[in-house]
RNA sequence: GGAGACGUAUCGAAGUGGUCAUAACGAGCCGCACUCGAAAUGCGGUCGCCCGUUCCGGGCGCGUGGGUUCGAAUCCCACCGUCUCCGCCA
């Protein structure tokens, strides 16, 4: 959510600022008007209020003094009542302002460059080469039915298309790199690790920015108005909601495996096969809170630690800045790290890094004091994936196969996995 | 799922229709005094949001949202959460 002070005092520059983002209308238009409607009728309401207060305060010594307060409560009733009337008006402009205020977009970054979508995307860095084979490469759906590791068919029959069932060494493998990656984080990087909750209520999804405008894209809980998490960003981001933090304790890292769950809609014949694209998919998640004048810093560090599982592993990426038009509805600025797929001929994302700035912390109204005293400020909060691990699977499928159809599994997963090759399972 | 109790400032907790919610009373924290220093003690200070550009003034907030009333922490309704007992359950 953006500061109203801010739309009040320039207005011209933040709308000028949200439109960089190009794509579609945002509906700060209405701001002003409607700013300007809510505080004059808090000036009248509030002034009607003191004169209520104040001989609210005198009726008692006037009955005390044996006077007559009859007439006095009748004028107060009328009071009341206009009191009342005009407190429906403030509440109805307040929730159009608020409603309003929801479905602006985060201002993009100075420095992020504009353009319509991926297309002006800029490649900062890359890490190794893409893989080079001197056989014909497999895709990751294929090894998968190969190696019998990974089952869409009856995945299908027993939830739909987009969902994927792991079998032996194949959901070794996916709790392998979930282990190796949370691991990395807690132990080498100094991240916490949290276990949330995998359903969150409709607070929680507003508070980091998925809701309202993006409510078909959730899976839905109606016995309980629960939604389930599009990505552990939402609990994990929220879990802070509401507190003042003292400075001390800033910057805070968290990490936390969940699966995530995404409707998908609007994405029909989009890689439909393997599992880059599924309904349900694990995701080691880094979550930061910080002092605004961190958040910069905090992104390429928390970039940089996701970008640590694709060194140690060995698979080469590369490193894009979003432009504006691709950037998500809540980011400033957004690194995506995308990982060489052979199957795609072309690097895939993997990782999402953002700066929210305050955008998060003022909708879930997250806060800290320094130190030093003074009023509470909104914190920054930072994510991006640690990575996700299914994508990591079908990079590892792809990137690690053989000749032969086996795939060897890079030398720091094996402690995790017992195995140094994944052959073919034999087992029903 | 059934029954009951409870949600007040950083924490504990009093207040059960106005006359101390600028929140009692404890504790914590921050100053100051006493002290060589500390402890103990004493004194003072210590919540958030909104509006008016500041000093300052006004409004709102006792889990959340409604209602009754001239006036609600206090009465009524709904919801959320916590705890205890019973049932059920991985």
């Amino acid at each position: 959510m953006l500061d109203i002070k801010r739309i009040r005092e320039d207005y011209e520059g933040s709308k000028a600022g949200v439109e960089r983002r190009l794509k579609g209308s945002f509906g700060i238009e209405n701001i002003p008007a409607l700013d300007e409607k809510r505080r004059d009728l808090l000036a009248k309401v509030e002034a009607m209020k003191a004169t209520q207060n104040k001989v609210s305060r005198e009726i008692p010594k006037m009955k005390k003094a044996g006077e007559d307060t009859t007439a006095v409560m009748a004028e107060m009733k009328e009071l009341s009542q206009s009191i009342k009337e005009l407190d429906v008006e403030v509440s109805q402009v307040e929730t159009e302002i608020r409603d309003c205020l929801l479905g602006i977009p985060n201002i993009p970054a100075d420095f992020v460059q504009e353009g319509e979508d991926d297309s002006a995307n800029v490649e900062l860095r890359r890490f190794m080469e893409p893989t080079k084979f001197d056989f014909e490469p497999k895709a990751h759906w294929d090894i998968g039915a190969d190696l019998n590791i990974l089952d869409w068919e009856r995945a299908g029959k027993i939830a739909g298309t987009r969902f994927t069932i792991y079998k032996g060494l194949g959901a070794r493998l996916e709790r392998a790199i979930e282990n190796f990656m949370l691991d990395l984080h807690t132990i080498d990087q100094d991240y916490l690790e949290i276990l949330p909750p995998f359903m969150v209520n409709r607070t929680a999804m507003t508070g980091t920015g998925q809701l309202p405008k993006f409510e078909e894209d959730m899976f839905y809980v109606p016995q309980k108005d629960f939604f389930l998490i599009p990505t552990a960003e939402v609990p994990v981001t929220n879990m802070l909601g509401g507190e003042i933090i003292p400075e001390a304790e800033l910057p805070i890292h968290y990490t936390a495996y969940t699966p995530c769950f995404r409707a998908e809609a609007g994405s029909a014949g989009r890689d439909t096969r393997g599992l880059i694209r599924q309904h349900q998919f694990n995701k080691v998640e880094l979550v930061k809170f910080t002092r605004p004048e961190d958040s910069w810093d905090e992104l390429e560090a928390l970039t940089a630690d996701a970008e640590a599982v694709l060194q140690i592993l060995g698979i080469p990426y590369r490193v894009v800045r979003l432009s504006t038009g691709d950037l998500g509805f809540s980011s400033a600025c957004t690194y995506d790290i995308e990982v060489w797929m052979p199957s795609y001929g072309r690097y895939v994302e993997i990782s999402s890094c953002s700066n929210f700035l305050d955008f998060q912390a003022r909708r879930a109204n997250i806060r800290f004091r320094r130190t030093e005293g003074g009023k509470p400020e909104y914190v920054h909060t930072l994510n991006g994936s640690g990575l996700a691990i299914g994508r990591t699977t079908a990079a590892v499928l792809e990137n690690f196969q053989q000749a032969d159809g086996t795939v060897v599994i890079p030398e720091p997963l094996r402690k995790y996995m017992g195995v140094d090759v994944i052959t073919k399972n034999e087992k029903y």
